[in-house]
DNA sequence: TCGATTTCGGAGTCTTTTATCTTATTTGGC
DNA sequence: GCCAAATAAGATAAAAGACTCCGAAATCGA
């Protein structure tokens, strides 16, 4: 309703890779199992945040994708604002084209301050703090898994890929 | 990116049968002329407030719809609810199936106040308000249209039907 | 250098939403 | 009773969003 597949999808992948920001490169396809994202359509999504500069990859054995950017500094309207563009924070609701302040749409202005600070709310939230959270196991990140099941426990079962 | 196309065209519709609201039905054909929304489409949407007993309609000649309830006490919430469901309200920003207050999203707990407000906004605003700004020409109502030019003034330059 | 692994990028498919078409059914007036 | 005007309802089509496939390019290790 508010944010696109993509987005969603998006901001799952960064919180994923910043768990595993070692250095390293975390490959994509590992992101895709572990969040149960299809693969193909996760590529094309980390492609552009990688255009975006946000994340960096790397081609190869041994490649993946990791953070060019320093989570504290990433915020989750950033990431939004790379894949979805601004729609969700200029889009007029009732989709009039012309909708503005001279002559809005009959629930611009009730809308305009209630945007405004879902806006203000997620350039003040960053990456790392939603990281946080899910590290500290207040919140989760799928349906199903627990944070321990991100880290190379022990027996991992392999899941049939979502290629 | 908040509000489906159905909704849009439900409480733009409310707006305009309510401004003509004067005991008679007003087809719905003209509804979909003045405001630009394709007949069938609009049909649909307008039979869903019909059971939700928004409007009450009329078959045969001089024919149409109109309003059930006194403007006064119809809510745009109560329009969108009837239409979208609570999806803008309840779902999940993430998606999640079983995001709730015990196990929530990374963003659930930041979410919560902000959709919280919009609920109250949309539950206080009423259809009455919103008709009372398009009447005085404060606000408009699709892209291109003046109040006037809802009133039979004079010659009508007659649009191609959208059916 | 070769082969395996991984991302890149274009094209195509599937699904949901939005919109259209067609055939009833109801209603009122003559 | 019949015709015209209107909504009701089901089937179909188009557009947009979500997802897949495939060949190419890069990278690493043997």
């Amino acid at each position: 309703m508010y944010l696109t597949q993509k987005s969603i999808y998006a901001i799952q992948a960064l919180i994923f890779i910043a768990l595993n920001n070692s250095g390293e490169f975390v490959p994509i396809r590992e992101i895709s199992n572990k969040l149960n994202i299809p693969f193909h359509f996760l590529t094309k999504i980390l492609q552009v945040l990688s255009k975006q500069q946000i994340i960096e990859t790397c081609r190869g054995p041994s490649g993946g994708v990791r953070l060019r950017q320093d989570p504290n500094q990433i915020s989750i309207e950033q990431i939004i604002l790379s894949i979805d563009g601004d729609r969700l924070f200029s889009e007029c609701i009732l989709k009039l084209p012309d909708c503005g302040n001279s002559k809005p749409c009959p629930l611009h202005d009730l809308f305009a301050p209630i945007r405004e600070e879902l806006q203000k709310m997620l350039s003040n939230t960053m990456l790392a703090l939603l990281v946080k959270m899910v590290r500290d196991n207040q919140v989760k990140l799928t349906s199903v898994t627990q944070v321990q099941d991100f880290f190379p426990g022990q027996k991992q079962t392999k899941k049939p890929d979502h290629s």
